[in-house]
RNA sequence: GCACCCGUAGCUCAGUGGAUAGAGCGCUGCCCUCCGGAGGCAGAGGCCGCAGGUUCGAAUCCUGCCGGGUGCGCCA
């Protein structure tokens, strides 16, 4: 089980090993020029110069060898020893029937994977600020349990902080301690609290002891606390809910607190743990670093922790509870710098040993069409929840004016795979630009652009009758030999998606698959096709097509609806 | 000031050592007696920020510069 390209590889890494030169430069991919080839391996050119010989020399040796493979069609080289490789049409029947559920896909990773995404904070609505990260690793989620790996969502709320000091003192301040609160009135208090500690520092002082006596387990303040959570928590679920991102883990910043005095302990122990300016610190500097590496804080000269201290006390729990192969965070990428010092701290400590991999995945801004940070027309933050909406409401009316078929749930879909798609689509570094207009007009590189392609091959699949998409074999004709081409690939899609934690790689190959088959469908009559064989050779292209789209769609978190 | 990220078609973005740099939107022209036209086919549009360097070969690697974003000890 593999894509076309790496069984190609593996013929011809054996070629140029029976010559003395290393397999590696055998391998073989899809042509950049469909003009002249399928498949192209460049290893001559990089063989020649470790083996101080001829490139064309080298290609010519590894192009006679793979004529005599009953594989490949046709075989040239070009320019300075470019091998082009055409496969027969018997080879790509033959792979296209052999391939299984899953089109290929390596599915045999092993270990545990921690994912860190969502990370939203209570009693603050969610924004959209916490769309990415939740989008983007939701789908890291599910590309890397598909892979194998047993995947773990973890939402790590912002639940232990600066925040809950400033939210509980105000309420005392109000004097409704003792009464339980709702979303609404937390909407209020908390961004009043929050610009009183700003504008007053006896009242961020104030807030500060709150947080501090809360830490200590101050059996008032943890009721208060434990009332204002739940609450809150209900509130992102139904954001969570409506966007189909899933957690397996609803840890948060507060979960490991137990866990604080004693790591520290540890820590100071080593001798990693020192003071400084009244603050207990980690200095995480190498001697050759370029930039200034700022310690990592501890306690806070108040004596509060803060997210470095979490965020080290949730490796140390991580490890013991789920002893993880890697853990990934999905973090907004101004935070890197952050995670750095984590991350050293961690190996410094052997909390996290050397072969537990740490990676920062981090995500660019999003912004809007003015090319700044993503605000409402008021210049104010917008709720997740107003966006959902608004895509919905978008979602609704073009359906409508589509003359499709429309309902709630076709309209959630349609709003969520073009929210959806809109961001992953994009480089997960780069910041990128959020316009609602643009990703609801369904024309193009969309989310509902798939999902029409996909409803459409459901419902000729639907009309030719269920049982005859198997087809005993394949038949190539010239119609039908780009779309099948490209249906060997999704296996390397996968691979470099999976390795670079790259979702928009995937994005990549649902759009082209969508365009390619359009463009199969334009070029020739598939139910209407005479000649058995071939007709049931058509239709299994397109149930090939539609299952890897569904999967495809399904690890970027993108359902399909029955109609539309 | 120092560090990191980004700079590719009018706009939004793919492409990190290989041939003639791609896609979507927008623009021009075709295609509905045919399975769902939110479509297909064809075309115009590019000193790949600038200047050096490495290489048989550079959008891709190195150095410098210019432009934009972000970060740099008690917020997350």
């Amino acid at each position: 089980m593999a894509s076309l390209a790496q069984k190609l590889t593996r013929i011809t890494g054996e070629i140029f090993a029976a010559q003395g030169l290393k397999a590696e430069f055998g391998v073989v991919k899809v042509s950049d020029r469909p003009d002249l080839a399928q498949f192209q391996c460049n290893g001559a050119l990089a063989a020649a110069k470790a083996a101080g010989k001829n490139p064309r020399e080298i290609a010519s040796v590894v192009a006679e060898a793979l004529k005599r493979r009953r594989e490949c069609s046709k075989i040239e080289i070009a320019g300075p020893g470019f091998i082009n490789i055409n496969v027969t049409d018997e080879f790509l029947a033959a792979h296209l029937a052999g391939l299984g559920e899953n089109s290929g896909v390596e599915q045999n990773a092993k270990g545990t994977v921690v994912l860190d995404y969502g990370g939203p904070n209570i009693a603050k609505p969610m924004h959209v600020g916490h769309l990415r990260s939740s989008i983007i690793g939701d789908a890291l989620r599910r590309i890397m349990k598909f892979a194998g790996y047993n995947a773990l969502g973890d939402v790590h709320l912002g639940d232990w902080g600066t925040p809950m000091g400033q939210i509980i003192s105000e309420l005392e301040l109000r004097g409704r301690l003792d009464k339980p609160v709702t979303m609404d009135e937390l909407e209020e208090i908390y961004p009043a609290a929050s610009k009183a500690c700003k504008e007053e520092e006896a009242r961020a002082e104030r807030a500060r002891a709150a947080t501090v006596k809360l830490q200590d387990g101050d059996p008032t303040y943890t009721k208060v606390w434990k009332n204002f959570i739940d609450v809150s928590i209900a509130g992102m679920k139904k954001n969570f809910d409506a966007l189909g991102v899933h957690f397996d883990l609803w840890k948060g910043e507060s979960s490991v607190h137990s866990r604080i005095a004693p790591m520290v302990e540890s820590l100071k122990k080593k001798g990693l743990a020192v003071e400084s300016e009244g603050a207990l610190v980690v200095p995480v500097a190498k001697s050759d670093d370029k930039k200034e590496m700022p310690p990592l804080i501890l306690y806070k000269r108040d004596g509060a922790v803060l997210y470095s201290t979490t965020d080290m006390a949730t490796i140390v729990e991580r490890v013991e509870e789920n002893k993880p192969a890697k853990i990934i965070y999905v973090v907004d990428q101004r935070q890197n710098l952050h995670f750095e010092q984590v991350f050293r701290a961690a190996r410094l400590s052997g909390i996290a040993a050397d072969n537990m991999e740490l990676t920062f995945a981090g995500f660019g801004t999003m912004n809007g069409t003015d090319g700044k940070p993503f605000k409402t027309r008021a210049g104010g933050v917008m709720k997740l929840e107003d966006l959902i909406k608004m895509g919905v409401e978008k979602a609704r009316a073009r359906l409508a004016e589509a003359g499709l078929e429309q309902n709630d749930d076709i309209a959630n879909k349609v709003a969520i795979a073009a929210i959806k798609f809109a961001d992953l689509q994009n480089n997960r570094i780069a910041d990128y630009v959020f316009d609602l207009d643009r990703m609801t007009t369904f024309e193009g590189k969309t989310g509902p652009y798939l999902l029409y392609q996909a409803v459409r091959i459901k419902s000729l699949l639907k009309k030719a009758g269920a049982d005859e998409k198997t087809a005993a074999r394949f038949v190539i004709k010239d119609e039908d030999r780009k779309l099948a081409l490209l249906l060997t690939e999704l296996p390397d899609y996968f691979a470099a998606a999976l390795r670079d934690y790259a979702p928009h790689v995937l994005c990549d190959y649902a759009f082209k698959l969508a365009q390619e088959f359009s463009s199969f469908y334009g070029s020739c009559h598939i139910i209407s096709e005479p000649d058995a064989a071939l007709r049931a050779s058509r239709l299994a292209l397109c149930d090939l097509t539609y299952r890897q789209l569904a999967l495809v769609l399904g690890l970027l978190g993108i359902q399909i609806p029955e109609k539309m």
